[in-house]
DNA sequence: TAGTACCC
DNA sequence: GGTA
C-alpha cells in the first residue's frame, strides 16, 4: 500500500500489476475527479473532441482532444502528434492538476508535451495498439481514468501474445513504462452509467506523454 | 490492426 | 475471449 500526499491528504493507492503495467487504484478521491472534469470541459470548449479515422479509413469510436504543445491526429497518411487542433486552433495548457498527477507518478522525468483527452460515450473501445508515435521511449505514459468503470487488456510487445485485463475505475491512475513500455493495450468495453462523474455517462481517459 | 464482425 |  503506497501512500501518496495530494490535495494536502494523505491518499491511501493500492497498486496492482498488469502486464508489467503499473494500476494506482483510487488514487484520485473523488473532489479531486470532479475539479479534473471541470478542467477537461475548458479543455474540450476550446479545443472540440473529434473522431480521427484509423489508417484504413475508419473512424474510432472513441472521440479525443488534447491539451499541451501537442495533440494526436490520425487519418489515412497514419498517425502523428500535431502541434494545432483539426480546426487551426492551439492547444490549450494542460491543466495544473494534471501536471500535478504526472509528478506524482512518473518519476524523475521531464514535464509531458502532450496531453489526450479521450471520451468513450456508449459502446465505443479502442482495440490493442501500441504506442510508438513518441521520439523517445525512455519517458513514461501515464494514464488517468475518470468516469465510467473500463476493462483494459494488456499484452506484450508482439501481436498475438497472451493478454492479461483489468476493470480500470474512476480514480485509477496507470503507468506505463520500463519494459511495460511498449506493451500492447487497449479498452475492450467500458460498463456505460457505472459512475455517476459525468452526468450524460462514458469515460474521459487522460493520457500523459513526452513526445520528442 | 488506436477496427469490426462473428464465433464459442 | 479468440479468430478472421
Amino acid at each position: 500500500m503506497d501512500f501518496i500526499k495530494l490535495n494536502g491528504q494523505n491518499t491511501p493507492s493500492p497498486t496492482v500489476t498488469v502486464g508489467g503495467i503499473s494500476v494506482f487504484k483510487e488514487f484520485l478521491p473523488p473532489s479531486d475527479q470532479l475539479h479534473l472534469v471541470k478542467e477537461l470541459r475548458a479543455v474540450a470548449a476550446q479545443a472540440p473532441v473529434f473522431s480521427p479515422k484509423t489508417k484504413s479509413g475508419k473512424p474510432m469510436s472513441v472521440r479525443l482532444t488534447a491539451a499541451g504543445d501537442f495533440g494526436w491526429f490520425s487519418d489515412q497518411r497514419g498517425y502523428r502528434y500535431v502541434e494545432q487542433h483539426p480546426s487551426g486552433v492551439n492547444w490549450p495548457e494542460i491543466p495544473d492538476a494534471i501536471m500535478a498527477i504526472w509528478r506524482a507518478v512518473a518519476g524523475a522525468v521531464p514535464d509531458p508535451e502532450c496531453c489526450l483527452v479521450n471520451f468513450y460515450g456508449e459502446g465505443a473501445r479502442m482495440g490493442l495498439h501500441q504506442d510508438r508515435d513518441e521520439a523517445n521511449f525512455d519517458w513514461p505514459v501515464v494514464s488517468i481514468s475518470l468516469g465510467d468503470d473500463a476493462l483494459f487488456r494488456v499484452g506484450g510487445t508482439e501481436r498475438g501474445g497472451k493478454t492479461e485485463s483489468i476493470w480500470l475505475q474512476s480514480g485509477d491512475v496507470a503507468v506505463m513504462g520500463g519494459a511495460a513500455r511498449l506493451n500492447y493495450h487497449g479498452i475492450d468495453r467500458i460498463k456505460f452509467g457505472s459512475s455517476s462523474l459525468l452526468k450524460e455517462g462514458g469515460r474521459l481517459n487522460v493520457t500523459l506523454r513526452v513526445v520528442r
